[in-house]
DNA sequence: AGATATTGTTGCTTTTAGGTTACACATATG
DNA sequence: CATATGTGTAACCTAAAAGCAACAATATCT
């Protein structure tokens, strides 16, 4: 369920790496390693997701928008369509949509699950 | 000497906020705010970053620039549409997309200054 | 003036990220 | 066979993040 880690086991599996290597190639433990992949992390610092993504060759933007910092990187940028109701959206500089967009991005991670 | 503390402390006085005022808008303790402005913190999560930029209303890819997590703000790509820029849309409840228009009217409301 | 609210600041406490050690099960290698 | 060596997993420990409560100083109001 839980999209980083699911994503740094396929690349490293995919590597042939185990997971004591990874941890050994990013110079973190290997039970953080662990924890990570099984989403016992609700929040992976970025400096760990530094040193994952080098030892990955993985891009560092992909791991850093896999665990929700930072959108999606450029490839899709029409990802969907717009939920109903969001009105007035016309005149708003790309500043402000920005805005908007973090703004989004702050209701969903004040989400009580 | 912080870089992200100075920044943030810059931008609420700025704007006329109060320690604990902020740390209300952005739904985190004001000593947690404190702390951020006074360089104690040697990792803040980007959760409470993303926080305070919704609070300050100011660039989530700054506070993250500035500390240390990114390179430089991302600056946005292909415009297109503007409504195209505004995403993650997909499963927005009813009273988070009355938040994201109330959001857009607030910044509206701001555009003078 | 005095009462009250607001601000910045500082212990104290809880929660969590991250590391160290140890265990159980493999797979090699003598 | 034995005995290393590698692998995933889980218990325990600590350091750091983050919140709570209380404080002294300042501002605001009657």
């Amino acid at each position: 369920m839980n999209e980083l880690g699911t994503y740094i086991k396929e690349k490293r599996i995919e590597k042939g790496l185990s997971i004591r290597r990874l941890a050994e190639l990013a110079d973190i433990s290997h039970t953080e390693v662990k924890r990570i992949e099984d989403g016992l992390r609700k929040q992976t610092s970025p400096q760990v997701l530094r040193s994952i993504a080098y030892a990955l060759s993985v891009p560092y933007e992909d791991l850093m928008a896999a665990a929700g910092y930072i959108d999606e990187p450029a490839t899709e940028l029409d990802s969907g369509t717009i939920a109903a109701g969001i009105k007035d959206t016309e005149d708003l500089s790309q500043e402000e949509i920005d805005q908007v967009n973090q703004y989004i991005a702050f209701l969903k991670s004040q989400r009580k699950n």
